[in-house]
DNA sequence: ACAAAAGTGTTATGCGTACACCCATGA
DNA sequence: TCATGGGTGTACGCATAACACTTTTGT
């Protein structure tokens, strides 16, 4: 025997969880269905993994589709894939998750896809399996985000403490003591303090700060806490 | 358009990296192929998903036909799908590793597959992309067993305290200071002393103590800290 | 008696947390 | 001048980690 000739085909797709920051929560990125079975229903974007491309590659084609952007943090969550979750034929699906800057999003927006953002505790009914991929997504998210910055690839070049420390709040749904929150993210060196100041969401107004790149990129790879406590799960 | 008729299909497989502990070290259990392309050479156990079953079934079917083992602690890992990772044709696999007590495949060794032990360091050239497949594997049961109890799978029922920091020694390939390992285990009230002692492996001898499995339940599902840092990557 | 491994006691250090307090500003 | 949110100072407690020391037993 040289070919696997008797086993059996499946297709594979791909589906992404795509989340953005706003200011006020984490959303994610649904679309509107434009084929059957399913029709009209929302639902994750996705797409099948074509002959030339890995899922990686097939993942970043689809997000790019949708969003227009490129080089985005994405990361495989997992495989779906039991025999009967797509009602037309077998389908397994890898999934990923994406975090976007959501005001890039906006200026590119692909009205080929009636896409909308929803808050994580509105997600509305999905197709097949979808809500379930949401799920294992936050999931994930909230667990590697304890372990690694990965939140910073949701905010826009310049932001302020408050806005990260309302990131996390979104993400784990939780209260943080943004005081003490403070003083542990300026010690990591993670973020550098810019002259500006937000004036627009307080008296007082917030210093702007960015990312120090040299620190962030280290950091990635390695883990760091800003989390009192361990509110994974 | 009702079905995906125009998708190209793909075949599913599912490869297990399959973990045990002697004693000395932790192992890797690797089979020789049996079938072309590449037979005779060094691979992980492997198999196709059929039509009836999901991944994890197929896993966990994979998995007994080797060791004859049920109920087996699995995770999924990753899905490996460059399109040219199998010299054939197009296969992804979807990648799962397994925890299993060594003593207990001892006994139902199945010799259909030539399968040896193999110490984690002295894993030899596999098939197609394995290796890294292993390489992964290693750095997800690191970032779990840091956060999770997991690594109990591995031990037999009765167990002492030098050997599980022998076994986190092993995982993480560090040097642990023994006393104060010993005392933050015992803290966690995750395991029970028993009477009997293993007179085998030292002197003056090291009590045997078995796993509270109510406490365990509960933990596996929450996460704690038996090292110190985070002697992850 | 000695070596070797198991296990206990003790202590310094630092991190996490709580919270009092000050700051800047718009209304 | 008061309310609001941003930010600093400080103090307490507990987990960590380092390590001196005791226990047990085979040789």
């Amino acid at each position: 025997m040289t070919s696997y000739k008797t086993e059996p085909p499946v297709l594979l797709a791909v589906d992404c969880i795509i989340f953005g920051f706003d200011g006020e929560g984490l959303k994610i990125l649904l679309i509107k269905r434009g084929f059957e079975p399913e029709r009209h229903k929302w639902s994750l974007m996705g797409g099948f993994v074509q002959p030339t491309e890995s899922p990686e590659d097939s993942a970043a084609r689809i997000l790019k589709k949708l969003t227009g952007l490129t080089d985005v943090y994405m990361e495989q969550i997992a495989v779906f894939g039991k025999p009967d979750r797509d009602t037309e034929q077998r389908v397994v699906s890898v999934v990923y998750f994406a975090l976007i800057d959501i005001n890039k999003y906006e200026h590119v927006i692909s009205h080929d896809y009636r896409a909308e953002w929803f808050p994580l505790k509105e997600v509305p009914q999905l197709i097949f399996d979808h809500n379930e991929m949401v799920e294992v997504a936050k999931k994930k998210l909230k667990y590697k985000a304890a372990l690694y910055p990965i939140v910073f690839e949701l905010l826009p070049e310049k932001f302020t403490i408050p806005q990260i420390a309302l990131l996390y709040e979104s993400v784990y749904d939780i209260d943080l003591d943004r005081r003490n929150f403070s003083r542990k993210l300026l010690s990591s060196g993670l973020i550098i303090k810019l002259k500006e100041k937000d004036t627009e969401n307080s008296k007082k107004g917030a210093f702007y700060f960015k990312i120090n790149t040299e620190v962030y990129k280290e950091k990635i790879m390695s883990f760091l806490r800003f989390l009192p406590g361990w509110p994974i799960d």
